[in-house]
RNA sequence: GUCUCCGUAGCUCAGUGGAAGAGCGCCUGGCUUCGAACCAGGAAGUCGUAGGUUCAACUCCUACCGGGGACUCCA
């Protein structure tokens, strides 16, 4: 690609210079097209190197780059403090749609960087005791959408959800349940919501309330979860955590390490040793054990499955970090393969109220119904909007809205401009050639060009995504090509079939549209949100023809 | 008090040490021939404050200010 031959020219002319270049050449598109296509800091990096200042030093430079007669390069400057400025010929655009192209759908922007290693996402992980909620649907699409970013980085990904299966939580669940199904309160401290009386209504007299509770909140977390097209590859269960003896195992190696110790009754870890800042109980003076206890035999197994590991969880856990990866380090895994990823909070509004009441579990919104009323793409999208570390106000008002200030449709809606104008041309009789014969060349106008520097970009922006573990930077893309699109198709120089449009720009422009349509389709299938050949509605299409 | 996230345009938020961004809102313009749920242009900034590192800091470091969250032998 462009970078490698504009890298190898500037370390060619470095050492030309007798300087030793970087072992990473600085190389940018600035945001100013002023300042060319291409930049890079080179000089600014040597000068001290070489004793004399960055720009006396990129004028050396320069002078050898130009010497080198670089492919699609037609002019060098210098710029500012010693910037060297690649402006470039369109042909380098060129190149890029008809590798778009060839790439297609199934393989755009897809690197192989991480070819050959597991990875394993565990996220969700909510008590079987009910029904997920909104908070939890943050951390659930950006768990699912993380773990598509890192296949798209060739890492085998497990998606994994734990279930806390066992423990005072799943009793005092059973225990409400009984209790409605009684007709009574449940006791201090128990669950409230509407759902433990509507389940308890369904529970059958025999049943055990426990078990028969646990396999009602899990399928109505699966179904939820299915809603919005995310399904796990493993449910982990804490039971079978003892039930296989692993968590004696792992309290057995950590006093072997002599990473526990005895005081007050109950055994404490010694965290602080790495890195938290007190220690912990593992086991209490009843002889139960914390929550915590299972949870480090659980991630300790993970470390046997998969080679790196990624938690998502609540800003309200980010304290739990440092005594988990204390614990892992007792364990003798490698704590940097854990990354704890930490989503912050997420208030419901509807046109500029707080929404603070679900319809069944009081006082939350149930993950369910923010689905069922915006619908899974608009859920997913406007999820993965903004970085998970800023809190986030989702605006269900919004994310229904038919209109550009809703990013979802605004995205979306670029895809099926596309359709519709390929549907067009087709109905025209402009049947597409083989690539081979189109004449790309014909593609110069700005806003071309354009819709091309952002495909180009696309690939880049999946390695950095994906190594910052940032979905929203694939949406922030996405917007940004979908805008690309709305800003040609919108130009009256741009039609892709009209009178004063050539047959062979005809073709060239059918091919751009159909790479920008490659990008939107890629991104958007990996975000899980549908890349639709139409925006109207089917009900509304129905109406449409009928009016006609 | 300790830990953590945030502080960038009026609002909501992006920003990978390199030359300040988007959407909304506001102002102006664009469908009597195409494809206006859209597009184009404009106004709007002490990047919380103060230091430090660097040729270069919104970005890294330190301290402070303001806001959210967490700090159980709960889960």
């Amino acid at each position: 690609m462009i970078q490698e031959q504009l890298r190898s020219a500037l370390a060619a002319a470095a050492t030309a210079e007798g300087l030793t270049a970087p072992d990473e050449i600085g190389l940018e598109q600035p945001a100013n097209r002023d300042h060319g296509d291409w930049s890079s800091n080179l000089a600014l990096a040597t000068s001290k190197q070489a004793g004399t200042n960055p720009r006396e030093l990129a004028g050396r430079l320069v002078a050898n780059l130009e010497s080198q007669n670089i492919a699609h390069v037609e002019g060098i400057d210098i710029a500012g403090p010693g910037f060297i400025n690649f402006r470039l010929t369109n042909s380098w655009l060129h190149d890029v749609l008809t590798h778009v192209v060839e790439t297609g759908v199934e393989n755009f922007g897809a690197n192989t960087a991480n070819a050959g290693k597991t990875i394993n996402v565990e996220f969700v992980s909510a008590n079987p005791t009910g029904p997920l909620h909104a908070g939890h649907g943050r951390g659930a699409v950006f768990g699912d959408a993380l773990a598509a970013l890192l296949e798209w980085t060739g890492y085998e990904v497990t998606r994994e959800c734990y279930l806390n299966d066992r423990g005072v939580q799943m009793q005092t669940f059973a225990d409400s349940l009984s209790a409605r199904k009684a007709g009574n309160e449940p006791a201090d401290g128990g669950y409230m919501g509407q759902y433990i009386i509507d389940w308890a209504g369904e529970m059958p007299d025999d049943a055990d309330p426990l078990e028969w509770g646990y396999a009602r909140a899990l399928q109505d977390q699966k179904d939820t979860l299915a809603a919005l097209g995310i399904e796990f590859d493993v449910w982990f269960s804490e039971r079978s955590l003892v039930e296989n003896g692993a968590i004696e195992t792992a309290l057995e190696t950590l006093k072997e390490r002599g990473a526990i110790y005895d005081d007050d009754g109950a055994t404490w870890l010694r965290s602080t040793e790495f890195g938290d800042d007190k220690d912990r109980v593992l086991v209490k003076a009843d002889g139960s054990y914390t929550y915590l206890t299972p949870d480090i035999a659980y991630h300790h197994d993970k470390f046997g499955r998969a080679e790196e590991l990624v938690n998502v969880w609540g800003a309200d856990h980010h304290g739990y970090i440092p005594r988990m990866k204390a614990a892992m380090e007792m364990l003798g895994n490698d704590r940097d393969k854990l990354d704890v990823q930490v989503t912050q909070m997420v208030r419901l509004m509807r046109g500029g109220e707080e929404v603070k009441m679900g319809k069944r579990a009081g006082n939350i919104v149930e993950l369910s119904d923010l689905t069922e009323e915006v619908g899974a793409d608009a859920t997913r999208f406007t999820y993965l909007l903004q970085s998970i570390d800023s809190q986030q106000t989702f605006d269900l008002a919004l994310a229904v809205s038919q209109a550009k200030d809703n990013p979802v449709f605004f995205t979306q809606y670029a895809h099926a401009r596309i359709r519709a104008v390929q549907n067009r041309a087709a109905e025209a009789g402009a049947e597409r050639v083989p690539l081979k014969q189109a004449d790309l060349s014909l593609l110069t106008h700005e806003r071309e060009i354009e819709l091309l520097r952002v495909l180009f970009g696309g690939p880049e922006m999946v390695e950095v995504a994906a190594r910052e573990r940032a979905p929203h930077r694939v949406v922030g893309w996405v917007r940004q090509l979908a805008a690309a699109v709305h800003s040609f198709y919108q130009h009256k120089d741009c039609y892709v079939i009209g009178d004063n449009v050539s047959p062979e720009l005809t073709q060239a422009r059918l091919w751009l549209i159909e790479a920008a349509r490659i990008g939107l389709a890629a991104t958007l299938n990996r975000l899980g949100v549908s890349a639709p050949d139409s925006m109207w509605s089917d009900e509304a299409e129905a109406a449409m023809s009928e009016g006609e």
